[in-house]
DNA sequence: GAGATTGTTTAGCCTATACTAATCCTATAA
DNA sequence: TTATAGGATTAGTATAGGCTAAACAATCTC
C-alpha cells in the first residue's frame, strides 16, 4: 500500500542535502564535515546519505573525497533554490514577514510545494529576477543569472559600489542592516578598509557613515558602480523600456 | 542530535490521522476500518498508530471499539482544518488554481506551514469565514461556526434553498458543478426528488433546470431560504456595521 | 618519515511509520 | 445459542533516516 505514484518530490532530507551541497560548493566537491556542520547532523549520517545520493545519481562521491553534484543533482538543487527564493519573496512582500522570520518558514515550505505552485506563485509575484536579499532566483528552465558581486570587505577604498545582495544566513544581522537601509539597491562609497581587524567604513547616499565589523562587512555583497564621467544626453527611445 | 526543540509541529502522519478522525466522526468514534479506508493505509498500521495517538493524549481509544478525539486532539484537528481551508482559499482566489487541483496541494501544505504563516495568510485574505467550497473556516481561537446545512437530496420538493457548501472530496464533480455555476451562494428551487433513484431536479435563478444524480445531489449541501413575505423598510443605523 | 590531529567511515543501534500474514473478537443471522 | 463473516489486532518485517563509539585515512608538523 506504499504508493509513490506521481511523487515528483524526493524526500525533504534528500532535498536538504542536495541544496546544502549546492550552497557549499556549487560545482565543486563539499566535504562530509562541511555538510554535517551546515545541516547539523552527525558525520556518520552524512556519509550514509552520500552513499544513497550516489545511488540515486544525484552526486558524484568517492569516500574520503567529498561529494559534488551531478547534472541532475544540480538541476534539482536549482529547483529547490527557486522555490525557496520565490517563497521568501512572497513571505516578505505579501505576508509582511520580517527578514529574520522568513528563512525558517521558507525552509519548511520549499519541501512541500509543487512545481505547479511554484510557477503560479512566480506569476503572482510578477516573475521577479531576485529575492528581497538580492539573490538571483533561478529560472524555471534551470538557468541562473551570473552574479558579479563580491564581498564588501574585498572592495577597494574609495570605490563606489551598489549593494547587490545580503547573506541571508544570520537573521539578526539582516534585521540590523535592514533597519539602517543597507538593503539591495543602495549605493555606498567605501571610505576605508582596515585589513587589521576587517572593519569597513562606508558612507551612504545621504552622507551618513557607518563602521561595519568584519562579520557584517562579509555579509554584504556589492557590485562596482562606474561613476559616469561624461554624461551625454540620452537619446529618446520610441518604446518605453520597462 | 535529534532535536525536537520548538517543534510546534507534530509529524505529518499524526496530523493526517487526527484530521481524518475529525472528518469521519466529529466527536464520535471512528473505526479502524474507516480510518484505514480514508487514509489508504492497512488496518494494522492504523491500529498501531491509534495506540500511539492514545499515548500522546490525542484520542480515546479502546481496542475493538474505535477512536474518538480528546479535547486536545480536537483542538489540533481544528488547527489543521483551519490551515487547510485558508490555504485552499489562497490557491483558488489568488493563485488561480482550479477546484480540482487545489485539494492535493493544500493537503501537503497544511503540514508545512506554521501558525504564524496561517494567521498572516488569514490577514492577507481578509479573514474569510468560509472557504470557496462554502466550508466554514475554524477560527484562530478554535471555535467553529455551526453549520445548519443539509444534503440537497434531503430537501423537500418545492423548497427554496441556497447552496452553502460543496463536498470537496471529488474533483471531477467539483469541476462539473463549478462549470454550471452550482457554487456556494447560488439559490435554487427544488422541483422534484425521486426517491427511487435519488435523482433531484432543480431550477436555478435564471430558470435553467438540471437533473442531478444521487452522487451529485449528495455532494451539494444547502440551507433553506425563507422567501420574504412582508418586507418592512430597514431602520437606518447610526453606526455602519461591517 | 613518525606522530599527532582531524576528518571519514564502519558497525551497531534506535525510532517512526508502513507492510503482510495469521490470529482473534464481535455482532449478526439462523 | 451458536456459527460465521468481517473487522481488529498481533507478530514479524522493511525502509528511511537519524545516532554514538570505535576504527581508519589523510594531512600537517617536526
Amino acid at each position: 500500500m506504499n504508493d509513490p505514484i506521481a511523487s515528483q518530490h524526493t524526500s525533504s532530507s534528500v532535498e536538504d542535502y542536495v541544496k546544502a551541497i549546492w550552497e557549499l560548493a556549487g560545482a565543486n566537491a563539499a566535504s562530509t564535515k562541511e555538510i554535517s556542520k551546515r545541516l547539523r547532523l552527525s558525520g556518520a549520517s552524512v556519509t550514509n546519505m552520500l552513499g544513497r545520493l550516489k545511488e540515486m545519481g544525484l552526486v558524484n562521491y568517492e569516500r574520503y573525497h567529498g561529494a559534488s553534484l551531478t547534472e541532475e543533482g544540480c538541476a534539482q538543487a536549482l529547483r529547490i533554490v527557486r522555490r525557496h527564493r520565490l517563497i521568501e519573496s512572497f513571505l516578505l512582500e505579501q505576508l509582511g514577514y520580517s527578514w529574520g522570520e522568513v528563512h525558517e518558514e521558507a525552509e519548511r515550505l520549499e519541501h512541500a510545494v509543487s512545481d505547479e505552485f511554484t510557477e503560479r506563485l512566480a506569476e503572482f509575484l510578477g516573475h521577479p529576477a531576485r529575492d528581497p536579499h538580492g539573490d538571483p532566483i533561478p529560472r524555471a528552465d534551470g538557468t541562473l543569472e551570473r552574479d558579479e558581486s563580491f564581498r564588501l570587505d574585498e572592495a577597494a577604498a574609495g570605490q563606489l559600489v551598489r549593494i547587490s545582495r545580503v547573506n541571508p544566513e544570520n537573521p539578526s544581522m539582516l534585521n540590523y542592516l535592514g533597519k539602517h537601509g543597507l538593503v539591495p539597491g543602495q549605493t555606498l562609497t567605501v571610505n576605508e578598509i582596515r585589513t587589521v581587524d576587517g572593519v569597513v567604513t562606508i558612507e551612504d547616499e545621504d552622507g551618513k557613515s557607518y563602521s561595519l565589523g568584519r562579520p557584517l562587512a562579509a555579509s554584504l555583497f556589492v557590485q562596482g558602480v562606474v561613476e559616469p564621467t561624461n554624461t551625454y544626453p540620452v537619446e529618446p527611445t520610441t518604446t518605453y523600456p520597462s
